[in-house]
DNA sequence: CCCTGATTCGC
DNA sequence: GCGAATCAGG
């Protein structure tokens, strides 16, 4: 590509119609590279750039940037949440999860008996939702 | 897979 | 200086 003092003056002129390098290039007949190439050797306004280049960012900030002032700072522990937020007090005063009722309905719940220890369910579901491999035969899909 | 723009680097 | 190749995000 030539770069006449014409061809300059078009990129211009359609680089500020805020056409995308791609059509400049296609309305001038050369490639989207060749646009953006020249329009970055013109110092043209840069189009907001989609990528973000990690391998640059991540390089540099190896540049330390003394900001902080020459007296040591004191050590700051981060804030312990102090209360964090569960559901359920204890593990060991869960109440039993075993559902009853049809799902979606207004009926639906929770059996909420207290849980056996260890266990998501009551002493009586966990007597149902664990079943010895050998019983469970018949049961099987 | 289409689009976008930016950077790199052999020419 | 040029721009294809490559990258990276939408």
């Amino acid at each position: 590509m030539e770069w006449t003092a014409e061809a300059i003056d078009q990129l211009r002129a359609y680089w500020a119609e805020g056409h995308s390098t791609a059509e400049i290039g296609r309305r001038m007949g050369i490639s989207k590279n060749a646009v953006v190439g020249k329009a970055h050797r013109l110092n043209l306004d840069a189009r907001p750039s989609p990528i973000r280049r990690e391998a640059e960012a991540a390089e540099r900030p190896a540049a330390p940037r003394r900001i902080a002032s020459p007296r040591e700072v004191a050590p700051r522990r981060p804030e312990q949440p102090s209360a964090v937020v569960r559901p359920f007090p204890r593990a060991s005063l869960r109440s039993c999860c075993w559902p009853l009722g049809e799902p979606g309905t207004p009926e639906f719940r929770f059996c909420s008996a207290e849980a056996a220890s260890g266990k998501p369910y009551c002493q009586e579901h966990a007597s149902v939702a664990y079943v010895k491999a050998r019983d469970r035969r018949e049961d099987a899909a």
